[in-house]
DNA sequence: CGATAATTAATCGTGTGCGATATAAATCTC
DNA sequence: GAGATTTATATCGCACACGATTAATTATCG
């Protein structure tokens, strides 16, 4: 018997189907922003910290090079940050918000709060869940490396 | 203050790493089987129940035809399934696993063992887990329809 | 000091994902 | 039963996501 190969077991296709409906509810709050997903963490994390490195952010955000630069010139393009490289090692690109881009994390105040309505949950019930999908991360991330 | 916009406290972005990180514990798996992900899962339900329609699973999958289409495509083109129009109805689609679609499923047998060692957890707490995330998923979806 | 190694981004090819639209078939309506 | 509507899948354009490779720069070591 094959018990084991039940769709509907698989942590892995809940956790896969729970990341895509994050996705539609962000979609038209972000839309508003002009901004995708994966841009909108970008943001949020230069909102923290400006002046990161694209290795930097790819370390943050679990994302390969190959995955950033295409994003990160798309929101160059937009004009919220600057891509420029380091004078001190020129191998580096130094990403920077622009007065735009920093304008924009007011208007992305709003978002947190309707995603969390929209899960129906509570913010420390939320909390909990998010630390064990985060352990859960950090053990399968431990088992490739 | 805006504590709110603090990437590592947004369960969304847990979530959407944790998707990626169990995609990188699979890749070398289902390298082996020839199978991404997405087309492993798509195996997994017709594994469980053939000759579904490709509807069908999308909604299982929580997929668009229009991500469907092309991954079926190259399913059939790989050997796995047959994808044959509904004599019944014209418009639908009707999925069949081949002899060797069937074949695949003995080799397939020793993944998800795999995926739960590098989960590092038991099996009870990733069964409580996987729930949890499902009714996370429910509420989410449920916000947008 | 100069060859070699390591580091950092960028590029390329493949495969998702989805919204918008198209196409074709079935169903509904008058 | 012809025309409008609905349904099921396919197509197209855009944006990830990653592995493999490349190019440019910096660090290292003999």
């Amino acid at each position: 018997m094959s018990n084991q190969l039940k769709l509907d077991s698989f942590i892995c296709f809940a956790v896969y189907t729970a990341s895509h409906a994050f996705n539609r509810v962000y979609k038209p709050l972000l839309d508003e922003l002009g901004l995708t997903y994966p841009q909108y963490l970008a943001m949020v994390s230069l909102w923290e910290e400006d002046g990161q490195t694209v290795g930097g952010l790819g370390e943050k955000l679990f994302l390969e090079s190959s995955t950033l630069t295409p994003l990160l010139k798309r929101l160059e393009t937009a004009g919220y940050i600057r891509r420029e490289r380091s004078r001190q090692d020129e191998r580096v690109v130094v990403l920077r918000l622009t007065e735009e881009g920093k304008r924009l994390k007011e208007r992305a105040e709003t978002v947190p709060g309707c995603i969390i309505d929209a899960s129906g949950r509570g913010a420390d019930q939320l909390a909990r869940l998010q630390a064990e999908i985060v352990a859960l991360r950090e053990a399968l991330n431990k088992s490739t490396s």
